[in-house]
RNA sequence: CGGCUCGAAGCUCAGUCCGGUUGUGAGCAAUCGGUUGAUAACCGAUAGGUCGUUGGUUCAAAUCCAACCGAGCCGACCA
């Protein structure tokens, strides 16, 4: 005895090597690092051997560019769904997928070629296309990988992939047999000069100048409108931008909700939409008229006009398309040249016609203007319009011709103006298939997340027109068919289609291109005629067909079972991957390829409004992760509510970061205390624990409940609140500052601090497993510095979900504490009132006397001695009286160096002199022990 | 234009289906203060909302209905 003890030395002061600070950027990478090194992935899979499967099917992302918020959010959530149920101990399989075909790499792959001014034939397209695909597939693995997602990276889906493609063409071969397929006609953009159809995106709008025109088509049976017409000389006026379309026309269209006039112009009878008259009237150069009858445009519905140089009728039809912008409210229709003129065409059984060739010449069988080029491209092009209007003229139906500008769609590459034309395409029958009767009905047994999903999705159904599927295009999937070149038959066989995808799977697709139609053909194939001369198709398939294909080339070659328990995208996929895999599966195996569907909303900016890289306003995930972390987009992915659309900005990323500190401050004060213990030897049973500690673990256990039932219901938001608030409230500003006391002064083998680590050890498993999901990587990092717990498994990725706890379950003391923190309300805002007035400084130079009713007395009195520590002052006084009330004084006695508390027995051990004697009994416990 | 969704404190989120102490809702941020033994941490207090707007139904509306305003997705390739 002679060395005076320094105090400080016997406070057990949170220690442990779980840092401060996340640096999550530089430390994330070594993270997962670690986790290829363990192979975690298929740790995983050994330690879910023979456990439940739950299968969630991705969904292909388009190989090209870099991922960006939208791509982010997809598979985060993805990774939230497949932790999450592998956590509830299934086995969660997770096989990405990228979808590589398609019209995007295409157009980028003919740009380079250009460039280099290489040939653009369709091998040499498809080389070029396929090397880009994978080089973005490398590019967005690394990226996907980067945000912890886990899963089978070495070995995931693409559908340009040998296998994937034969079975495309499999899938359709089904179709086939269904007898679902079948040619039509359709008008796409089409390039006079180019030869070509063009996509949306290889349209630029620009100005030109056309000619409008006013023409009359005779109306015979205008008598059924109205009797007063019946000897007059009638006639429709329709006016159009583009007279060369004419030909074609075989009907006229009216808005059932417009009124329509009879005008008398001197001789003659005008059908007009009434709300143009005037319009017209001007433009004709009428100087009187009459209006001698008024109709609604429904009459007119299924009459015939007469074509004003085509022996033929023309078909008035009723369509909502027609307005009242321009012309004359009765619209002239080709429905081979227009899209709107082909819906409705195709609704009143009109034939798709398109008298037009691919260079845009008029087709011999065209009277009056065979020969003649649709649109003039050079000087010594027939102008077709031209002839026309000078045609109309001769035969008395032109009323008007003039210039008129407008912006119109022009060829990207060679600048010259697009006409819509009618061209053969591939279709899927929906409703003659009895496929969208199948696809609204199957929707009910399907469970959608959020439930609108199923009325957005029968919508779409209800009212869908055939399945267009051929492109005119050399990057995708051959439309495998054949044509006989004597009769011109179409060999369209289920038998062949096979016989060629076997071809494909060792080949790949571009067999269709390197092989002649012989090597392609089972051996002996004939058309009917009897003739062997075929040649191929050289449509390809809507990529919309190759990714709804995905589960078949996916998940049956793995013999995961069908249908998959959920498919996971983002709102846009009702019209694309959930609708055609929908399709395609009912088609190939009778029923839905998924069990559920969870949809969630659009990433947009902090104003709510869409983000593009114009307006600057775009999130960049390469950046968040840069300066934060892909931890705190994981983060955001759950504090944001998915199930609508999600607003992204600076502020809400700094709000993340902040919470992120704070969760992760939570598990580093429960780590720094678990120091000296270990669970196997120093738990301390329930029933021997201090009251707020077993209080502690009630609560800790309730939020595990929420957590695993919000987990359950793909509640993402829920299980961060829960995580968030009870690090917040019941954990930091209670629970922690509570224990201090106790955790720093207490011996560290002695029962009251051994109860107050048993609780945090509980605490902070549970913290790490269920936000394991969430935090995928931080959750790790709290488990290995958890005491013990890399023992009993490497990573907290191969744990499962702690269970709410019955033992653990204690109602009343929870309504307990949530009184005395009601207590501890008023105390506070009276010990802020003391400091306010400078009578204080720190809690624990205060003691308080709270005067109470009798009940409330009791109840504070039965906290006995450990009510000052509750409250955190060093003193507690109770008094009668009706109110609750608190009253602050300065603490009796002096401050004990060691404590911190006041106390009037400071020094009574001589060997401590400045501590107080609490303290000096701790320490003494400390050194005998 | 048609189908679907969403508008509440500066931010995120409960509450809206099934109207009734829901406007003293939570946390964060902000402001002010405390602490310096979770320390680029921690604790406390204060102040913040005509629940998009306007009408209606009702004794009573954030909640039900209608219209409008604003925002988003889809309608042949952006999650």
């Amino acid at each position: 005895m002679s060395e005076p003890v320094d105090l400080k030395t016997t406070v057990n002061l949170p220690k442990t090597d779980f840092p401060l600070k996340g640096n999550l950027s530089q430390n994330e990478p070594l993270r997962l690092q670690k986790w290829e090194a363990m192979n975690l992935y298929e740790m995983l899979r050994e330690a879910r051997q023979g456990k439940p499967l739950f299968v969630l099917h991705d969904g292909p992302p388009y190989a090209n560019g870099n991922i960006h918020i939208g791509t982010a959010l997809n598979k985060i959530l993805k990774d939230f769904v497949i932790k999450s149920r592998s956590m509830m101990g299934h086995w969660a399989p997770y096989i990405p997928g990228w979808d590589c075909h398609g019209l995007p790499i295409e157009i980028k792959v003919e740009e380079e070629l250009k460039k280099n001014k290489q040939e653009l034939d369709r091998m040499a397209i498809r080389k070029a296309a396929r090397a880009y695909a994978n080089k973005f597939v490398d590019l967005q693995r690394q990226d996907f990988k980067r945000l912890g997602v886990l899963g089978e990276w070495d070995n995931p889906y693409i559908t340009m992939a040998p296998a994937y493609q034969a079975n495309i063409v499999r899938a359709l071969s089904k179709f086939v047999e269904r007898g679902a397929v079948y040619k039509g006609s359709r008008p796409v953009h089409w390039c006079i000069s180019c030869v070509t159809s063009l996509a949306e995106a290889e349209v630029e709008y620009s100005d030109h100048s056309s000619y409008s025109i006013y023409v009359k088509f005779a109306f015979p049976d205008a008598a059924k409108v109205d009797p007063a017409l019946a000897d007059k000389r009638v006639s429709i006026i329709i006016w159009t931008t583009t007279p060369w379309t004419l030909p074609a026309n075989l009907g006229i269209s009216f808005n059932p909700k417009f009124e329509y006039n009879a005008v008398a112009v001197g001789d003659d009878v005008f059908i007009a939409a009434n709300g143009l008259l005037e319009d017209v009237a001007k433009k004709l150069g009428w100087e009187t008229y009459e209006i001698i009858g008024t109709y609604s445009g429904e009459v007119f519905d299924r009459l015939n006009a007469r074509h004003p140089f085509v022996d033929r009728d023309s078909l008035l039809m009723l369509g909502d398309h027609v307005t009242l912008e321009a012309g004359t409210g009765a619209v002239h229709t080709a429905p081979g040249h227009g899209y709107e003129d082909f819906l409705i065409g195709r609704e009143y059984g009109l034939e798709i016609y398109n008298p037009v060739d691919g260079r845009g010449y008029f087709m011999k069988d065209v009277e009056h203007f065979a020969g003649n080029r649709v649109v003039a491209l050079g000087k010594n092009d027939p102008d077709g319009n031209k002839a026309v209007i000078a045609h109309l003229e001769s035969i008395g139906a032109l009323l008007k011709s003039e210039k008129f500008n407008h912006s119109y769609p022009h060829c990207w590459r060679c600048r010259n103006p697009v006409i819509f034309r009618a061209t053969p395409q591939w279709f899927i029958s929906m409703e003659k298939s009895g496929l969208n009767a199948a696809a609204v009905e199957s929707c009910d047994n399907i469970h959608w997340h959020p439930g609108w999903g199923n009325e957005r999705m029968k919508n779409m159904f209800r009212d869908r027109p055939d399945w267009n599927i051929s492109r005119q295009r050399a990057w995708g999937v051959p439309i495998t068919v054949f044509y006989c070149d004597d009769c011109g038959e179409t060999l369209l066989d289920p038998a062949v289609m096979n016989y060629v995808a076997d071809l494909f799977e060792k080949e790949s697709a571009d067999a269709w291109y390197e092989r002649e139609v012989k090597d392609l053909l089972p051996p002996g194939t004939k058309c009917g005629c009897g003739s062997e001369k075929l040649s191929k198709e050289n449509d390809i398939l809507d990529v919309w067909f190759d990714s709804g294909a995905s589960w078949i080339s996916t998940m049956e070659p793995r013999g995961l079972p069908y249908p998959a328990d959920v498919y996971l995208e983002g709102g846009d996929q009702f019209r694309g991957w959930f609708n055609s895999s929908l399709v395609i599966g009912l088609a190939v195996k009778n029923a839905p390829p998924y069990k559920g569907v969870i949809s969630y909303g659009w990433a947009v900016d902090g104003e709510g409004r869409k983000m593009s890289k114009s307006l600057g306003n775009t999130v960049e995930p390469e950046k968040v992760i840069k300066q934060s972390g892909a931890e705190i987009i994981r983060l955001w992915c759950a504090a944001v509510n998915c199930y609508e659309d999600m607003r992204i900005s600076p502020e809400i990323l700094t709000r993340l970061s902040d919470a992120y500190r704070k969760i992760r401050n939570t598990a580093r004060y429960c780590l720094g205390n678990l120091d000296g213990f270990d669970p196997a030897t120093d738990n301390v049973a329930l029933n021997e624990m201090l009251e707020i500690d077993r209080w502690a673990l009630a609560s800790v256990n309730e939020m595990t409940k929420r957590c695993l039932d919000a987990w359950q219901r793909y509640d993402f938001t829920d299980v961060y609140q829960a995580i968030y608030h009870n690090a917040t409230v019941t954990l930091s500003a209670l629970y922690f500052d509570i224990l201090k006391d106790r955790l720093y002064t207490t011996a560290p083998k002695s029962l009251e601090r051994r109860s107050a680590q048993t609780a945090l050890y509980e605490i902070v498993v549970r913290i790490a497993k269920l936000s394991s999901p969430l935090l995928a990587f931080t959750s790790d990092e709290i488990w290995e510095n958890i005491p013990g717990a890399t023992a009993e498994a490497a990573s907290v990725h191969l744990t499962t979900f702690p269970a709410y706890d019955e033992h653990l379950r204690n109602d009343e003391l929870l309504a307990r504490y949530d009184k005395l923190f009601g207590v501890r309300d008023v105390v506070m805002k009276a010990l802020e009132e003391a400091r306010n007035a400078k009578l204080i400084g720190a809690g624990l130079e205060a003691k308080v006397t709270i005067t109470a009713n009798a009940d409330t007395r009791a109840f504070l009195e039965s906290f006995g001695a450990d009510l000052r520590f509750m409250f955190i002052v060093s003193g507690v006084a109770l008094q009668d009286g009706a109110d609750l009330k608190v009253e602050v004084a300065k603490a009796d006695g002096e401050k004990c160096e060691r404590c911190w508390n006041y106390t009037t027995d400071v020094g009574v051990n001589a060997a401590y002199p400045g501590a107080c004697g609490r303290c000096a009994q701790n320490i003494d416990t400390m050194l005998t022990s």
